[in-house]
DNA sequence: GACGATTGGTTGTTGTATCAACTAAGAGCA
DNA sequence: TGCTCTTAGTTGATACAACAACCAATCGTC
C-alpha cells in the first residue's frame, strides 16, 4: 500500500479536517435554509446571483457559472423554482438557442425574507470563528484550490482573481 | 435588504470562494473515484476508516463519527457495500443493540487498489497548490470552523484537537 | 449556401441523501 | 420487578444530483 507520494502527517491532519468540513458545512447551511425558508442552499445562490444581475436576469449559462453548477443541474432546479413562482424563464431574443432566467417579485421577496437569517448563519459558522488574518488566508487558500479544481474557470469565472 | 451584520467586502470574497469550493471539491473527488474505482468519495472514507481500525472493525456509531455522517446515511451505504462484498456486518456480542462493521478481504483489496490514485488526486487538487504555511493555516481554519459547525464533536470527535 | 462542429439547453434514468418513523436492547430508578 | 428514558441501528418515502442522450440554433468554412 505504498504510494509514490503519500500524505505526510501535517497534510493528513489538514485533509481529514477539510474532509469533515466539506461534508458538514453544506449540510449545516442547507438545514438552516430548509428549516427557516424552505429552500436549499443551492436555490439560495440562484436567488442571490439573479438579484445582483442587471434586470435581475441572467442567461442560464452565466447563472450556471455563478452558482458553480452544471447546466443540467441548474435546469432541473430552475424548473422547480419556476413552478414555485420564484423565477421566470424566457427565450433570449438575441440568441435563440439561449434562455434568460429572471427573478420574479416573489423570488425577490423570498430572498429579502431569507437573507438576514442566512447571513447570520454564515457568520456563526464561518466568520465569527476566524480572525481577520485568517479570513485573508482563507481567501488565498480557496483561490489556490479553485485554480486546481476548475483550472479553466468555466465554473468559477466570476470569482477568479486576474 | 439591510441586515444587522452584513458581510463586508473581504468576507464576501472569502465566502464566494468557499462556496464554490465546497460545491466543486467534493464533486471532483467523487468523479475521480467513480471513474477509476467505481466507488463514491464517502465509500472511500468508509473503507479507509475501517482499514485503520483494530481488527479492521468498528461499531456503526464510531464509523459514523469518523466519516462525519449520520447513522442513517451510513446504514444505507454500508448495506450497499455489504451487497458488493466490501464490508461485513455482525451483531456486537458485548452490546446486543450494536453492530460491528468489518472490512472484508475484498474491501481491503479495493482500498489498496484505489488509494494511490485517490491520494494523487488529493495532492493535485489540494496540497500541491499550497505552501507549507498554507497547509498549517488550513488546519487552523478548518479546526475553527468545525468547532462551530459541530460544537459537541459528535460528528468529528476523532479529529478534534484537545 | 450547405455541411459538420459547437454551443445552449432540456429531459429521463438511476443512484444517493435526508427525514421521520420505527424496533429493539440497555440504563436508571422507584 | 416493572416503568420510563436513552442509545443503537434500520427502513421506507420523498427529494435531489449526476450522467448521458437528446434537440435545436448558430458558427465556421469550403
Amino acid at each position: 500500500m505504498t504510494s509514490p507520494r503519500w500524505l505526510d502527517d501535517r497534510e493528513r491532519e489538514a485533509w481529514v479536517r477539510l474532509g469533515s468540513l466539506i461534508q458538514l458545512l453544506p449540510a449545516a447551511l442547507d438545514t438552516q435554509l430548509r428549516r427557516d425558508s424552505d429552500i436549499t442552499h443551492f436555490e439560495y445562490w440562484v436567488l442571490a446571483m439573479l438579484s445582483e444581475a442587471p434586470e435581475r436576469t441572467l442567461r442560464m449559462t452565466a447563472l450556471a457559472e455563478r452558482t458553480s453548477s452544471t447546466l443540467s443541474r441548474l435546469s432541473h432546479v430552475v424548473s422547480r423554482m419556476e413552478d414555485r413562482g420564484l423565477v421566470e424563464r424566457r427565450p433570449c431574443p438575441a440568441d435563440r438557442r439561449a434562455t434568460n432566467a429572471t427573478l420574479t417579485d416573489g423570488g425577490w421577496q423570498k430572498l429579502v425574507a431569507t437573507a438576514p437569517g442566512h447571513v447570520e448563519a454564515v457568520r456563526e459558522y464561518v466568520f465569527d470563528a476566524l480572525t481577520d488574518d485568517q479570513v485573508a488566508q482563507l481567501t488565498e487558500i480557496t483561490e489556490a484550490l479553485l485554480q486546481r479544481v476548475d483550472p479553466d474557470g468555466t465554473r468559477t469565472g466570476h470569482v477568479r482573481r486576474t
